[in-house]
RNA sequence: GGAGAGUUGGCAGAGUGGUCGAAUGCGGUGGUCUUGAAAACCAUUGUGCCGAAAGGUACCGGGGGUUCGAAUCCCUCACUCUCCGCCA
């Protein structure tokens, strides 16, 4: 959510930004600054009112305490016009609240200067790329190795519970665990604190994040008890600070956790979801970082730097690209996709993305800490994730299939206690 | 699932319908003392909104009500804790 005392001071300017999104949010904008002056006015209008009002009972009171009873009286009957007038304020104060709210709510983060234009992911700008694509003559994607090797059993997951929902098995989940104890130890050796957070949460977590109101039916919601299963772990993770004042001497605040995700997908088909490529659960070690605004460029690149070394070890070939406009999240005012090869599919899978939310989300989450200068500000949070499994799973098993099975990189190896799936 | 007790500032913890944004302690910050530190002492220390400022206003879990006036009384919702039951 934008600040609303930023898009009063310039308007035009964030207009101006916005339209890389492609949309015009001028009448929006316009909306909002008419409804922020009206809500001013009110709140001032309440207040003087209310001044009235509480001088008055404190006369009243010295009134009463030295027994003018009559003058008390009549005092009193002074005060019901009053009374209305705020009560009649208050409630209009409160709707321009509510509708200032909601019209924030609609306004995406302003993308960072470096955001190119452009509309769809082809228009994404290639930062990065690293490593050989491999060459095959009979390439056989992984939907079918996992099934020759026995790692992953699809159509048991429909039986148990739905399309999306996979059974690793044997050295599949082996592997799969071997990744998730892989990514946490580079995470914990780049200074990253491990936790493991609840997989459900509230629904003040769902808003804090940004997740509510406008992507509710991507999750599953527990309507029993109103809660939400997670679709990131940046969401328990990002709102440990919901509220809280933290100590500018606290920065940078680095965490990390493997959770399972859960994501409802509504609207995916076709061969975008095949095998492992889109699922409903689904593994991932995310990375975040809570910073002070001047340095949370910085640790953007550093959080780049930590996926990067990640694919690195892995052996697999993979670019980095920089979102434009039309394919950057909402929350995100800049962001970096990392992308494997898919050897059998010959395309790139999206396997991490790392952001910088600025202060987008911490306005949400009334995420501040004190300035040198003493005032309290908000933080600029980002996160990343390092890595998502399913698609890592992919590439490494279409890209290191050999006659023999598919080879274990070196740096798995200590971690999977095999060096080959056969 | 049943019964009860609670929710107050960064934390702990008082609070009789009016002078309570709230005692006190701890913590934080600044200072005195000290070669330095500790201790002690002194001062200071919540947040949002409106306002150029002075100042005003709101906030004692959320929402509503009673009252001239609510942290305090009433209703309601949420959450936490304790005991019992069940149970990994």
């Amino acid at each position: 959510m934008l600040e609303i005392a930023n898009i009063r001071e310039e308007s035009t300017e964030i207009v101006e930004a916005l339209k890389k999104r492609n949309f015009d949010y001028r009448e929006i904008v316009d909306d909002l600054i008419k409804t922020d002056e009206s809500r001013r006015q009110t709140q001032a209008e309440l207040d003087s009112k209310q001044a009235e009002l509480n001088t008055l009972s404190k006369e009243i009171g010295e009134l009463f305490k030295s027994g003018k009873q009559a003058e008390a009286n009549e005092a009193k009957a002074k005060t019901a016009d009053l009374k209305q007038a705020t009560h009649a304020l208050r409630e209009a104060l409160t709707e321009l609240e509510n509708k200032q709210q909601e019209l924030l709510y609609q306004v995406p983060n302003r993308p960072h200067s470096s955001v190119p234009l452009g509309k769809t992911d082809q228009d994404n700008e290639l930062v990065y790329s690293s490593g050989e694509l491999p060459n095959f003559d009979v390439a056989v994607p992984h939907w079918e190795i996992t099934e020759k090797y026995d790692l992953i059993n699809f159509e048991l997951g429909v039986k148990i519970t739905g399309a999306g929902f996979p059974l690793y098995k044997g050295k599949g989940a082996r592997l799969q665990r071997a990744l998730i104890n892989f990514f946490l130890d580079e995470a914990d050796n780049a200074g990253y604190t491990e936790y493991i957070p609840p997989h459900v949460v509230n629904e003040a977590s769902g808003f804090g994040t940004g997740q509510l109101p406008d992507k509710e039916g991507q999750m599953y919601h527990v309507t029993e008890d109103n809660l939400y299963l997670i679709p990131t772990a940046e969401v328990p993770l990002t709102n440990i600070f919901r509220g809280d004042m933290v100590s500018a001497s606290d920065f940078p605040i680095k965490l990390c956790g493997y959770t399972p995700c859960f994501r409802r997908e509504a609207g995916s088909y076709g061969k975008d979801v095949r095998g492992l490529n889109r699922l409903h659960q689904f593994d991932k070690v995310e990375i975040v970082q809570i910073q002070h605004p001047d340095k949370s460029y910085e640790t953007l690149d550093a959080m780049v730097a930590h996926v990067k070394g990640i694919l690195e070890k892995l052996e697999l070939p993979f670019r980095i690209v920089r979102l434009c406009g039309g394919d950057l999240g909402f929350a995100a005012a800049l962001t970096f996709d990392f992308e494997v090869y898919s050897g059998a599919q010959d395309k790139w899978l999206e396997v991490s993305s790392v952001s910088n939310f600025e202060t987008f989300q911490a306005n949400r989450l009334k995420l501040r800490f004190k300035d040198s200068d003493g005032k309290n500000k908000l933080a600029h949070t980002l996160n990343g994730s390092a890595l998502a499994l399913p698609r890592i799973m992919a590439a490494l098993l279409e890209n290191n299939q050999t006659e023999n099975g598919v080879r274990v990189p070196d740096a798995l190896q200590k971690y999977t206690g095999f060096d080959i799936i056969n």
